[in-house]
DNA sequence: ATCGTTCCCGATACCGGTAACAGGAACGTT
DNA sequence: AACGTTCCTGTTACCGGTATCGGGAACGAT
């Protein structure tokens, strides 16, 4: 009963054409004062809202991104979805999302063409780096017609990246408890075909060598990002390596498991084992010691991607000059807490 | 360069008609065998892929979905959204996300104009329930053309309502301590603006009057839903009421930080301080000792709200029937773990 | 008076699909 | 032979906007 109100109910109402009601709309300067006025009174009153749909078909452009996620129950990607969210009202872009079924899913032809049959401007890629669900996608990426900027991931030839450099967190943590006088530092990594983990057990790595610390396979073991697996990775380790005094674990969840393994044992926190985490849960400032841990921007992280996705998109739109794919890379930040601060320096 | 492939390119390779071509797309049976093999033939060839923007604007409707959310960096909004994707997903549809710049935001008529404006097919309010904020899209609600399915708030007449049993989530936990043999039970809410720290609020109260236990102003105190909030809170009701044995809080990040505060105390729980939390976190099952909590499944919550408003835009497309508003409601689960479980009954 | 500008505005074609109609070919029926 | 069906296909008109072109009116300049 309620026909949605067109542009050419609001010509016939205002006696113009249907043409000059778009001007109107457009705010193009070819209209006189008093039929602009005339033709917004019509709008005002009609309550006319011009349809995205069949704009998007006639310009070239939706004035819409594409973002692609994947695991949106956890912390990370949400975070980074939400700073998407945000920066694109901002810019006035609309957003169509897809889920990912699982990090490495391989299918991505059929994302890509359902983001580009809707005339997306441009597309996000926000899921990590895992195994070789990048390989898949840069054989598709050839032709594909429209700009694409990829999240957390290592750096590679023509693509524009945006990642947190989880490298140098890894240094951070680690060179952090070494300052603090704690020499034997174990790492609990995450899944190593994620290249998050492989970046933050690098830093690890480096930063003890570099301190010329010596170091054996008994000194680190992984874990799946969950705290069972945080907790089961915490007794392997006690068990192989007794000289531990501190350990720097690739995320917050599998240090609350660890934590919770080491307090059951009566281990004591930080004096006899000290612990830095990864991520800045909000809830690891009152684990029990509350967590030094890694604070990674991902909201300020999906802000930029969006920001440099649209001048991009605004740019190709311009005229002839384009943009070199580059990558940006953002510094995580030290958040130090109980749990790694030595009490009784020995 | 890389111009994209209309139909019209496909029924010129094909030597057909561009409706031809449509209806092959459309599997319509009215093509023959042959033609429609080597139609078929030319899209694989020339990689054809239909324009979803120009079908919305040619059928009445765009197999998309509009989700407005708020909050995505919080647990529960991801998760359900995270449902909501999947069975997106599995039924076909798109999704257009927006994000309100606050729980309290009232300027709603943008937002739906954005989404009518691109033709979405429904909308979920995938918002909860917060101070003055439904009433005022119930207003705007009238000259709405697409039906609209609305999360976790409390039942009102012509609405289509998802939501999760708050208050029977509430009396669960309160009788399961009252069942424990405790009986000064206390509470934490969150923010009695929301309507779910309302529910749960009432479940705790009810379930103490009827078990004929006298209640007192200084039995409960409330937070922001944050862990410092818990932790205050927590330090509050310790002050007033010197004989509380159980605490029922709102959620579980409050109920951290109100486990913090009781550590930091030297309380011991649960024998003399027994906790319930609400939301069951992935973290929860490892705080010290591990969180009794009530789960709600916002997944499942996601989910049946793409159903239900899938099914409603179906049944609308088909012919003249039109759906009786509902509300269905979600049953949540206690999870039994240390923090309840008396020790030593007395 | 003629011409060139500038300012407005409408007619028309188009974006890339679908819907509705019409019509030709092949076939069976009377 | 004439007719009705069925099967298949193309033509045309939309969906709701924008881009392009062209032209009338008003004005100043020559």
């Amino acid at each position: 009963m309620n026909k949605k109100v067109t542009i050419k109910d609001v010509a016939i109402a205002a006696g113009v054409s249907h043409q000059t009601v778009s001007r109107v709309m457009n705010n193009r300067p070819d209209v006189a004062r008093e039929t602009r006025l005339r033709v917004l009174k019509v709008i005002e009153q009609l309550n006319y809202q011009p349809s995205a749909i069949a704009r998007s078909l006639s310009r070239r452009h939706s004035y819409t991104l594409g973002v692609v996620t994947a695991g949106l129950k956890y912390i990370g990607p949400s975070r980074t979805l939400n700073g998407i969210t945000r920066q694109a009202e901002d810019l006035g872009y609309g957003l169509i999302l897809k889920e990912l079924p699982s990090f490495h899913t391989t299918s991505i032809k059929p994302i890509l063409d359902f983001l580009v049959s809707r005339q997306v401007d441009g597309i996000i890629w926000a899921v990590s780096e895992i195994g070789a669900n990048r390989d898949h996608l840069q054989s598709q990426l050839n032709d594909l017609s429209i700009p694409m900027i990829f999240l957390t991931m290592g750096a590679r030839d023509n693509m524009f990246i945006v990642a947190v450099d989880n490298y140098l967190g890894g240094r951070m943590a680690t060179e952090h408890l070494l300052e603090q006088g704690f020499r034997n530092v174990a790492h609990i990594s995450g899944p190593l075909e994620w290249w998050e983990a492989r970046q933050r057990k690098t830093g690890w790595h480096d930063a003890l060598i570099e301190a010329g610390i010596p170091l054996s396979e008994h000194h680190w073991a992984s874990g799946d990002w969950s705290s069972p697996s945080g907790k089961a990775a915490m007794a392997q380790i006690l068990d192989n390596f007794p000289d531990i005094d501190a350990v720097f674990i690739g995320n917050d969840q599998m240090a609350l498991g660890a934590l919770h393994h080491a307090c059951k044992c009566g281990i004591k926190v930080p004096d006899e084992l000290a612990f830095v985490g990864f991520d800045n849960l909000p809830e690891s400032e009152f684990f029990w010691p509350s967590l030094t841990t890694v604070r990674q921007n991902l909201r300020q992280l999906g802000n930029i991607a969006v920001q440099e996705l649209v001048r991009i998109i605004e740019v190709n739109r311009q005229g002839e000059e384009t943009i070199e794919p580059k990558i940006i890379t953002l510094q995580p930040e030290l958040i130090v807490r109980q749990s790694s601060i030595k009490i009784n320096p020995s």
